[in-house]
DNA sequence: TCTGGGGTCCTAGGACCC
DNA sequence: TCTGGGGTCCTAGGACCC
């Protein structure tokens, strides 16, 4: 193995877990964190996975059975995750160089070290993390991602890993084939179901026949991913990093996008929406330090519906400089759908893409000349956001304030159902936690 | 009644230019 | 009037990830 290997490290059951943090009346019991409008299932604690309980399984199809097992649900509480995250991966950042944010739960990092000292080191920041933020990871350690996947995964399921699994322990008699043979090829990183389908038509079925492919001719078959891929199971490395130069990673397109609580039916409404949602993807592209040249705005029916066929349009407007103005842009996102909505269609999701993303502070353009007319509005919003918090003000329905706390956003008829919300208590005063000492 | 949200990369194809 | 190949840029769509 190479002498400076790569690490991951990724939560167990993230969102289930930090769940438990403040809670610790569910920890080992059955629970279950369900996507936005509660819609389906997108993470399970241990207890839950043992009632066989799958991922992405709708929660109206499951609900009652999961009273009878006397499952725990919760709506998923993003502020509370997020919050949490940032916390681990900064733990994390002090122990090893080169930290990537792969996820919200996972993290890649680069050890100047060998392989026994990097395991010593990751032993220490796993007790760092589980002590400082109360969230288990598992780590793998292997000479390329696509291998620190696999051990990752193996150091999860093998409790004698005591969380913690080097490619080496794997690989030690045989190169891995035996590990390799054991897992199908779908639970490769980088291989898709449609990739799956095609790779298993040619009679590559484990991890282990792909790695033995002939790269080069995979290549023109498939992909240069797919080359890629085999290279790593072999122990090359050859997938970059996203992190850029300056070391903050910033996106290249920004979307907005939900399920409404209920349908949307005419045009006044999907633009009261996009409006909003224009305003938050607004918020993430000010954070970033970027202007945007595109709008787009798409809506569609519910692939679901038995009465409805499914349909969807999308509208785009080009702005005439770049801009970050919530005015501008938000404006923009409720022309671009103006004219192209059918009045019959029970329209369930909204979303507003943000692109032709440049960087703010090389595109400041002489003032006289007029291109970006900021009206100041955003710099108030900004204001307001910082000292009271997200959602006070905004323009249009994005500045209306719901009466409960789980209808909080706008206050809109469609707003997202989040039914079984727990406290966000690292991230709004009047959520904190209360501890007694009696 | 009720089925998530947010990204990335790659490729193919069209428009345009020389 | 007719004809060619190659490069670049952009966009849409597919596939994948968590």
């Amino acid at each position: 193995m190479q002498e400076h290997p790569i690490v991951l490290a990724d939560a167990n059951n993230f969102y289930a877990s930090c769940e438990a943090v403040f809670h610790p009346e569910v920890a080992g019991k059955p629970l279950v964190v369900l996507s936005n409008n509660d819609g389906c299932v997108v993470s399970r604690s241990y207890e839950a996975k043992a009632l066989g309980i799958a991922n992405g399984t709708p929660w109206f199809t499951i609900r009652q059975e999961a009273a009878y097992d006397q499952v725990i649900a919760r709506s998923s509480n993003y502020e509370l995750y997020g919050s949490l995250s940032r916390r681990m991966m900064s733990i994390m950042s002090g122990f090893l160089p080169g930290q990537e944010v792969y996820s919200i739960d996972e993290c890649f990092m680069h050890s100047p070290w060998d392989i026994e000292r990097t395991r010593r080191i990751a032993a220490v920041m796993r007790r760092a993390v589980l002590q400082g933020v109360g969230i288990p990871v598992s780590i793998g350690i292997a000479p390329t991602k696509t291998l620190a996947k696999i051990t990752n995964h193996w150091a999860k399921r093998h409790p004698s890993s005591r969380g913690i699994t080097t490619w080496g322990d794997l690989s030690r008699d045989d190169q891995g084939t035996a590990v390799l043979s054991s897992i199908e090829i779908d639970d490769v990183w980088g291989i898709g179901r449609r990739l799956a389908k095609r790779l298993r038509g040619l009679g590559i079925r484990q991890a282990a026949q792909l790695r033995d492919q002939d790269p080069v001719n995979m290549r023109r078959r498939f992909s240069v991913q797919l080359e890629r891929t085999i290279l790593e199971l072999r122990g090359i490395p050859c997938i970059a990093d996203d992190n850029d130069a300056t070391g903050g990673k910033r996106d290249c397109q920004i979307l907005c996008s939900r399920m409404f609580g209920t349908p949307i039916l005419g045009e006044e409404g999907l633009r009261q929406a996009a409006s909003v949602y224009a305003q938050y993807a607004c918020r993430r592209l000010q954070r970033q330090h970027s202007l945007c040249t595109r709008v787009s705005v798409f809506c569609a029916s519910s692939p679901f519906s038995k009465h409805d066929q499914y349909s969807s349009v999308c509208g785009s407007i080009l702005l005439q400089d770049p801009s970050d103005d919530p005015v501008i842009i938000s404006a923009a996102a409720r022309q671009a759908l103006h004219g192209r909505i059918t009045p019959s269609v029970r329209y369930v999701r909204v979303g507003v893409m943000l692109t032709g993303l440049v960087d703010a502070a090389s595109y400041d353009t002489l003032p006289a000349l007029g291109a970006r007319t900021d009206s100041g509005l955003s710099e108030v919003f900004e204001q307001v956001a910082r000292r009271f918090g997200p959602a006070h003000v905004g323009i249009g329905f994005a500045g209306i304030r719901g009466d409960g706390r789980n209808n909080g956003d706008t206050g809109a008829a469609w707003a997202m159902r989040r039914e079984m919300l727990s406290s966000r208590c690292t991230t709004r005063w009047d959520e904190m936690p209360v501890v007694r000492a009696d």
